[in-house]
DNA sequence: AGCACGCCGACT
DNA sequence: GTCGGCGTGCTC
């Protein structure tokens, strides 16, 4: 008989990933099987029966069919839940679903066969049997487990909301430190004890740990497992085998998470909704916060969204239809902080001020303006610690020369070389080239070389002179290379032998430092006026996060201070960050979105191109964009011209996108589905204006 | 995507 | 005379 196996044929094969099969039995929907694929075996998932119709190509000339090679029997299948998951995704996010599904393995299962399948799950009901008596020690009597935390009366009250609730998305929208985890810890103790499987979701990976750690002091008899990319690939498929298995009862993980089989699943959690992480940038690019809200709804399972500052679309959608908000998820506050911990005080420097009174140079040569560093210094002879932010590593971001005016570009790509003093090197961050610091200008000789602006190392150098004697630290991506390195560094602060830390975004996320009591954003303007419209929310959400670095510490809280340094002191961003409120923001920021007709209001597709030339990449997008003219599902889609991406050259490949922008979800799909053959054809062409790869960027984050 | 086949430049 | 560059084509 046969059976149509699912295969990864990627997105612009132009063969069905479904193929038929012979198999001496109807193996059930959701088994693995290895497959012979050309000259090669692959990993396959039946998908159903095959067509008993003569050819599978429907007409002419018939494809031999051939044999399931072995089928991976000792694994349950596959769920029902799990493969209307991966269709689902496939067709939002127009991917071939063999991609999607056979990419949401783990990739080792993907290499086995049946009988190191067989060695594998050996080793699962090991470690199965090993969590079960590690359970039922005594040491891990849930009795001598640490006492419950008494839930304020503002969780209590969540709570009660929650339990009465019918299953839904719910945005739980709390302040850094109002105890949203509490809430989590909570939720998951109720679907645990009902026998059911949790799953929590974080931005990133650096931050499993801690909440790992929390929830495993919490529910001791429980296994618990992580899944990213982080692990090891022996590791990250017996995480998955155990949540399959339905041994896991709660699955921590990062986006990838998302697709993890529960055949128990009971709950979704999304720690700090609205990060950016969320979303795949590569491949399939998907949004897992949005990808677990559809699952939840079709199975049946609540999902809780918790954020301090939530994306604007969760916000809209929490926002009732009465508000002018789509009313499709339940909202749930929790303004106050645990411990009635106060919120940080905001302070804004007026730069424009301090020009007028301490002269242009205070502001143009100094990275802090003199009332900070003296709020620096008060904290330093107090003992406490601040946190100054600046989202640019490397000593300067561009070098240049002072007499020609030569500038440090990088020979592949359409952007600067940076200045890393460190090790004197001139990188570029986009293709990774990079090249000693010249002696002398390359173009005129000159040996005055210069640096231009600031990054994270120049900062760190230029706040040891205005603080003699602070301990500084830096931590950003060059000083995090090596593995552990950021632990290190993060305990560093912790045991107090740091007073004053530099770092990009990257520490302004989770971490908990008790004795930061002022927290310091050097650039903040320029998301003001980026061209990126979800700059604002970004640069929002970042401060916001910041802020909840400092004052952790009930004491220090009444004296911790975010501090801005800004030539737009009377902004509306900045007045609504200094009185905490996000409501207002959001409702700000909604009202524009939705008079220039933009997301959440509209919905986007982004088509990326790359090709050897510009001309050749636009010259694609052009043409695909003209095969749509007549067509009845390009009547409700705005298709803007190509233009080219925002950095045009990476690497000596020229890059180009078209942006689509629809009023409604269907809309833009109907589209997109008709419009899929016509991109995969047209990219096929050969020579010089071949393009080289294209891809479709459903709900894109940044255009 | 893999993995072949296939047709033109620098080596044992 | 071969080894190997990656351009083009196929996979139930």
């Amino acid at each position: 008989m046969r059976l149509k196996v699912l295969v990864d044929l990627p997105r612009h094969s132009r063969l069905d990933p479904l193929l038929d099969y012979l198999a001496p039995e109807a193996w059930p929907a959701g088994t693995l099987v290895r497959v012979p694929l050309g000259r090669r075996e692959v990993c396959g998932i039946v998908w159903g029966p095959g067509d008993e119709a003569a050819s599978p190509d429907g007409e002419g000339a018939a494809v031999a069919l051939r044999e399931i090679a072995q089928v991976l029997d000792a694994l349950p299948p596959l769920g029902e839940a799990w493969r209307r998951l991966a269709a689902f995704a496939a067709g939002y996010y127009q991917r071939s679903l063999g991609e999607v599904a056979l990419g949401a393995l783990p990739p080792d299962l993907r290499e086995l066969d049946a009988t190191q399948l067989a060695r594998r799950l050996r080793r699962s009901d090991k470690l199965d049997r090993d969590a079960a008596k590690a359970a039922a020690s005594p040491s891990a009597d849930p009795a001598v487990a640490a006492p419950l935390p008494e839930p304020s009366a503002e969780q209590r009250e969540v709570l009660a909301q929650l339990a009465a609730m019918p299953p839904g998305p719910v945005l739980l929208f709390g302040a850094t430190g109002s105890g949203k985890t509490e809430v989590y810890l909570r939720e998951a103790a109720r679907v645990l004890e009902a026998g059911g499987q949790v799953l929590v979701l974080v931005p990133e990976i650096n931050l499993t740990p801690q909440l790992e750690a929390r929830f495993a002091a919490r529910f001791p008899g429980r296994r618990l497992v992580s899944l990213h990319s982080g692990l090891t690939p022996a590791q990250r498929l017996q995480g998955w085998l155990a949540a399959h298995l339905g041994r896991a009862d709660l699955v921590l993980g990062t986006r990838m998470a998302i697709f993890a089989p529960l055949p128990r699943l009971g709950l979704i959690v999304i720690d700090e909704e609205h990060d950016p992480s969320y979303k795949q940038q590569e491949g399939a690019r998907y949004s897992a916060r949005d990808l677990a809200v559809w699952r939840g709804r079709s199975e049946g399972v609540p999902v809780l969204l918790g954020s301090a500052t939530p994306s604007l679309e969760s916000w809209h959608n929490a926002l009732p239809a009465a508000e002018g908000g789509a009313g499709r998820y339940r909202r749930l506050d929790m303004p106050a902080r645990i411990g009635g911990g106060a919120l940080p005080r905001v302070r804004t420097v007026d730069l424009a001020r301090i020009a007028a009174q301490f002269g242009k140079r205070a502001v143009y040569s100094q990275p802090l303006a003199p009332p900070l560093v003296d709020a620096m210094r008060e904290r330093l002879e107090r003992g406490e610690q601040s946190l100054v932010l600046l989202n640019r590593r490397g000593y300067a971001p561009v070098l240049h020369c002072t007499s020609c005016g030569w500038k440090s570009d990088c020979a592949h790509c359409s952007a600067w070389r940076v200045f890393h003093r460190s090790d004197r090197t001139l990188r570029c961050h986009h293709c990774g080239f990079s090249e000693r610091v010249p002696f002398a200008c390359p173009s005129c000789g000159d040996p005055d070389l210069q640096p231009m602006g600031r990054g994270t190392e120049r900062l760190e150098e230029q706040i040891a002179e205005l603080l003699p004697g602070a301990r500084i630290g830096r931590i950003d991506a060059d000083t995090t290379r090596h593995k552990g390195s950021l632990e290190s560094q993060l305990a560093q602060v912790h045991d107090g032998e740091i007073d004053v830390l530099v770092g990009t975004q990257m520490v302004a996320k989770g971490h908990d430092f008790r004795r930061m009591t002022l927290v310091a954003a050097v650039q903040a303007d320029a998301a003001l006026f980026s061209s990126d419209f979800r700059a604002p929310e970004r640069l929002f959400a970042l401060l916001m996060q910041a802020g909840g670095r400092a004052g952790r510490d009930a004491e220090l809280a009444g004296r911790s201070e975010i501090w801005l340094q800004t030539w737009h002191a009377a902004h509306p961003l900045y007045a609504a960050l200094r009185r905490h409120d996000y409501p207002a923001f959001a409702a700000a920021q909604l009202l524009e979105r939705e008079s220039a007709a933009m997301p959440p209001y509209a919905f986007q597709a982004l088509l990326r191109a790359e090709a050897r030339s510009q001309q050749a990449a636009c010259a694609f997008l052009d043409a695909v964009s003209a095969a749509t003219l007549d067509w009845p599902e390009a009547a409700e889609v705005l298709i803007f011209p190509p233009v080219p991406a925002p950095i045009q050259r990476v690497a000596d490949v020229e890059r180009a996108q078209m942006l689509l922008e629809a009023s409604s979800r269907q809309a833009l799909h109907r589209l997109l589905a008709r419009w899929q053959p016509v991109l995969a054809e047209a990219a096929a062409g050969t020579g010089e204006a071949r393009i080289l790869r294209w891809a479709l960027d459903v709900d894109p984050l940044s255009i």
